[in-house]
DNA sequence: TTGAAAGCGCTAACAT
DNA sequence: ATGTTAGCGCTTTCAA
């Protein structure tokens, strides 16, 4: 039978210093019109009392929740078994956390998409970003307009004017992969690209031709896979059964690249030896295959961070860049 | 110059159907004690303006906050970065989205963590959910005598009936594991353990040994290490270094065995032929090494949706059995 | 610089 | 079954 003790409410504090609430309110949220005293005995009095000021009651009265929705569309919850997504997440959540903003997480079912539209709408978050795969879906381009939001990706849309993104260099990501190859001296470089109705796919391709054009070299090894280890083993037989022998690979995909490094294997052909490889997304495994893979790193910890840093910007009124392209980062390791 | 039309309230909403406002909130919140011809007009109300419940006001006037918070311990936050996390947090929110609570993601900082319980018991949350690695520093533990809380793992402490959690049934997975080994009539089964000072470790340690000894075999080749593919690579060299001839491998997890794998390949040694291996958390690359992995499967997505559903009937006043255990389940593939 | 007072949009007695 | 009436705990003019 304990008694629960009650919150203390501003009103307590306010007593118990001998001030107003306005008073309160005013050194609660950093005023610069308070006497640095009273502002002292204020600050003893929330210590004393460990007051927080309910989230509830200061966004009535002000009108802004703080809190900024992190949406998830459900098709792309597997966003979670994604390395990159699942570290996008954390360099947000880490981000937020050093502010006075609350991580809403927001799995978008499709089929009620105007439930979370309408929540979104409702006045219940200041801000929203939408991470997602599928970045032609963008259903949520719109709510921009309405609501500060930012884009993990780019977003394919007509009107590329509408919102903010953050996006990582997937062309320079893969034109400093293949100019590595070249570098090493590969001739006949080969690419496992992934789908083309997709921005990383696109952007990747480009960057490949990019470099194998500058460099005067044949781009017309492209094989497609849909960034899985099975298709990667797919696309590795058809190239190889194109019968043009080559010495290099590039893969849109670490994962693509473990479905190819045991196709090169099968056929008995050495790594790098015989073959350079190089990957993309430097994931968990790239360091643990044998020979471990050369890989394009995309800070997505980073990214996701750029992302909070850039909706809290916006929330604030600030300009902000329509477009913030994050670097990419060769990491050298065996297998090129 | 665009009027930005305000978001409109239950007021008027009561205004459009001709009713009170407390009839409005009584129709938002399914109370029975209304007619239906009443209810029927008050939704349209609610339709043609397109009407969504200020949550703030709401949780204001309710004391209730409809929010339930995620704790992540920053160290525990590459979690994000494991997939067995990722997928528990994926379990949780998707659970979630079907509840009228929302999630609030909270990465705390061990530095800072009274920032964390103060924000938790200042009345923001209804509840929290406590997923951690390091079930040994659970800081939080305390706090589910204040406010209704899960964790995610079993909780190291000494007063063990302090708290809800839902773990995996890490002895019976071992156990099956091990069984499976011996079902396929390996006698001398070497075990990669990992660190025996939280609960995972030593439960799957104890399993491997009931079904070690259950078969009358000698239970003493094991060698620890921290769970990642170099320390499996360590360990396995180790237990070959003993110079006893082995005839099946159990480690405790998927990048352990990945590690051993290595070691048994330069020994020139064949999977399953020589040595068949089973591994631990059936992450996603377990289909992909080769020979593909057979290992424990822990369902960490129904882990998460547990957690969530547990939490919500702990708000709602339920009695709830401190222990949740989930089922493990053993997925065959070519290594053992 | 500080205080008084009027709400923010909703729920929950209480009355009818 | 529905309406009336107080607040929930805070911010924010407006005065002092």
């Amino acid at each position: 039978m304990s008694i629960q003790s009650q919150s203390p409410t501003l009103e307590m504090v306010a007593a118990r210093a001998g001030v107003s609430r306005a008073t309160v309110s005013r050194v609660v949220n950093a005023s610069p019109k308070v006497t640095a005293e009273v502002a002292a005995i204020v600050h003893s009095a929330i210590a004393e009392l460990n007051y927080v000021p309910n989230r509830a009651a200061r966004s009535l009265a002000s009108r802004k929740t703080q809190v900024i929705a992190l949406v998830v569309p459900e098709s792309t919850a597997k966003v979670f078994a994604d390395p990159f997504f699942a570290s996008v997440v954390q360099g947000v959540a880490l981000h937020l956390a050093e502010t006075d903003y609350t991580l809403n997480l927001l799995i978008a079912s499709e089929t009620k998409s105007d439930k979370t539209r309408r929540y979104l709408l409702g006045g219940n978050v200041d801000g929203a970003l939408v991470v997602s795969h599928h970045s032609g879906d963008h259903s949520y381009t719109d709510l921009g307009q309405k609501l500060p939001i930012v884009f993990g990706g780019r977003p394919i849309s007509r009107d590329s004017t509408l919102g903010h993104y953050v996006d990582v260099d997937n062309v320079s990501g893969a034109r400093v992969a293949t100019e590595h190859l070249i570098g090493r001296g590969c001739r006949s470089i080969a690419t496992i690209a992934g789908p083309q109705d997709m921005p990383p796919g696109l952007d990747r391709l480009r960057g490949w031709r990019d470099a194998m054009a500058s460099a005067g070299l044949d781009d017309s090894l492209v094989e497609y896979g849909d960034y899985s280890p099975d298709d990667g083993a797919a696309a590795m037989r058809r190239i190889l059964a194109r019968g043009v022998p080559i010495d290099g690979l590039f893969a849109f995909s670490d994962q693509l690249a473990a479905g190819a490094y045991a196709v090169i294997r099968e056929a008995g052909l050495s790594i790098p030896g015989d073959i350079a490889v190089v990957g993309y997304d430097d994931d968990r495994y790239a360091a643990t295959v044998s020979p471990t893979l050369t890989t394009v790193n995309q800070a997505p910890v980073e990214m996701g961070a750029k992302m909070a840093e850039i909706i809290v910007r916006l929330i604030d009124g600030e300009e902000v860049d329509r477009a913030t392209i994050m670097p990419t980062r060769l990491v050298l390791r065996e297998s090129a």
